[in-house]
RNA sequence: GUGGGCGUAGCUCAGUUGGUUAGAGCGCCAGGUUGUGGUCCUGGAGGUCGGGGGUUCGAGACCCCUCGCUCACCCCA
């Protein structure tokens, strides 16, 4: 858990206004769901045996005896609210949620994070896939990220992922002393994670297994191909990553992640995403395919400190207003600034014209306008450029919107 | 869930084998300049030394517990 203060703030505010941009410019409308949600909404399709579910969840029981959980992730409630309200297919959304998993906290990876996201609901057509992918890929690079590498897999359906797990889950058997410790012990559970593992060992033994992509069925096949070459076509560079097995069970098909070459840590991924064709049938829907991804913000703007793009810089105030005669000549004319539309802020408390003038130039502002007993008797404001060397100038206190208007235009 | 590191002023940190009234730099406030910031000089405010318990004549320091932060493992955004 973390605070984000001003300025940092404000770099948040242009992340988000840019996501949204992008994705409402291509059809997907905010859907804003509730923080906490029935635990079995995230049991059902995240599975039983992830991590995320065994020991990452914040849950609690309520006054009502029912067992509630914090958003793990941002795609189950968004598909739980596609089944509640059964908008018409194809429905897009997107979402800038927090998200909160109960693990310990180090370098970009917190108890409560927020992610960035879209879901395209009803179109089992890969040129969807390719669009929500070209999404991603088009706002981190819009951010200036460049060493982000995309993985692209394709996990298969009900069809052919049993027989592929089957074929792995003999292989492995075969080469149990080579691999690591604990995934000799436990890969016959799930041994699509053994290829997610990095330890040298299993890494030495996959490299050799056979290949989920070899082993799809035809409409997989097909689908997967139309995919690579719908991102080729649109120049989104991408790997095929044989070992990229995400953490939920609900993902079928296409999955992939965005990892940042520039991040010298474990917790590089800036987010992912994949197709779920059966989630929503999971939910208590009607047979609906889908497909999201999730961003995660304070990873991304760590990727851009380390590549040194998307700087955080708050937009300065307009003006600052002094005033020494009391505060009355102050509270009109910053009201009509503000009015007016200017960025305005101002001094309080009757302080010096010396100590104003200090919090003037702390506080960014452009110009300083002063309001002293010589201005006051004569209807004029002292207007003082802060960040520039002209000197300052009286302006008929009737003049001053307009002034200010043609200095900052 | 496992294992390290760190908690002293708003911030970054000193603080000797336990020994007077806990310091510095920066920041903040005020004055120098009775109407002017960004430079300079002078002064000032600001601390339950994370919290609780213990050892001791005496604890910021040593011991125990606890909370928080942090890094790594696992895994993830």
């Amino acid at each position: 858990m973390h605070d984000v203060l001003w300025p940092e703030s404000a770099r948040w505010e242009r992340l988000v206004a840019r996501f949204a941009a992008l994705v409402e410019g291509a059809g997907y409308g905010l859907a804003i769901t509730p923080i906490v949600e029935h635990v079995g909404i995230f049991n059902r399709g995240i599975g039983e045996g992830s991590d995320v579910v065994g020991k990452e969840m914040y849950t609690f029981v309520d006054r009502d005896g029912q067992v509630m959980a914090l958003r793990p992730e941002g795609t189950a409630p968004v598909v739980r609210a596609y089944v509640q309200h059964h908008p018409v297919p194809p429905w897009k959304a997107w979402y800038v949620a927090p998200s909160f998993r109960h693990e310990n906290p180090q370098h970009g990876r917190y108890r409560q994070h927020f992610q960035l996201g879209v879901e395209a609901l009803g179109p089992s057509d890969a040129d969807l896939d390719v669009e929500v992918i070209a999404l991603a890929f088009d706002f981190i690079a819009s951010l200036g990220l460049h060493q982000v590498i995309l993985k692209v897999h394709s996990m298969g359906n009900e069809v052919c992922r049993p027989g592929y797990v089957e074929l792995l889950r003999a292989f492995l058997a075969e080469h149990r002393s080579q691999l690591c410790g604990p995934h000799q012990a436990r890969f016959e559970q799930n041994p699509l994670r053994v290829l997610d593992c990095k330890t040298p060992e299993c890494e030495d033994v996959t490299e050799a297994a056979p290949r989920f992509v070899d082993n799809l069925c035809e409409p997989c096949a097909a689908h997967f191909a139309r995919v690579r070459a719908g991102l080729d076509a649109l120049d989104v560079p991408f790997v095929v990553d044989h070992r990229l097995v995400r953490g939920f069970d609900y993902y079928t098909r296409t999955t992939f992640e965005f990892a940042s070459g520039a991040i010298d840590a474990a917790q590089n991924a800036l987010g992912g995403g994949g197709r779920y064709n059966g989630l929503v049938e999971m939910l208590g829907g009607p047979p609906t395919p889908g497909i999201g991804f999730g961003l995660g913000i304070e990873r991304i703007l760590i990727a851009c400190d380390a590549e040194g793009v998307f700087a955080t810089e708050a937009p300065p105030l307009h003006a600052y207003v002094i005033d020494v005669t009391g505060g009355e000549s102050a509270v009109l004319l910053t009201a009509e600034l503000r009015r007016a539309g200017f960025r305005v802020d101002r001094g309080f408390d009757g302080r010096s014209m010396k100590s104003q003038f200090k919090s003037a130039d702390h506080s960014g502002a452009l110009v300083a306008l002063v309001i002293g007993d010589r201005e006051l008797a004569e209807g004029t404001v002292g207007l003082n450029p802060l960040r520039s060397d002209g000197e300052q100038r009286d302006i008929p206190r009737s003049d001053i919107v307009d002034e200010l208007r043609a200095l900052l235009s």
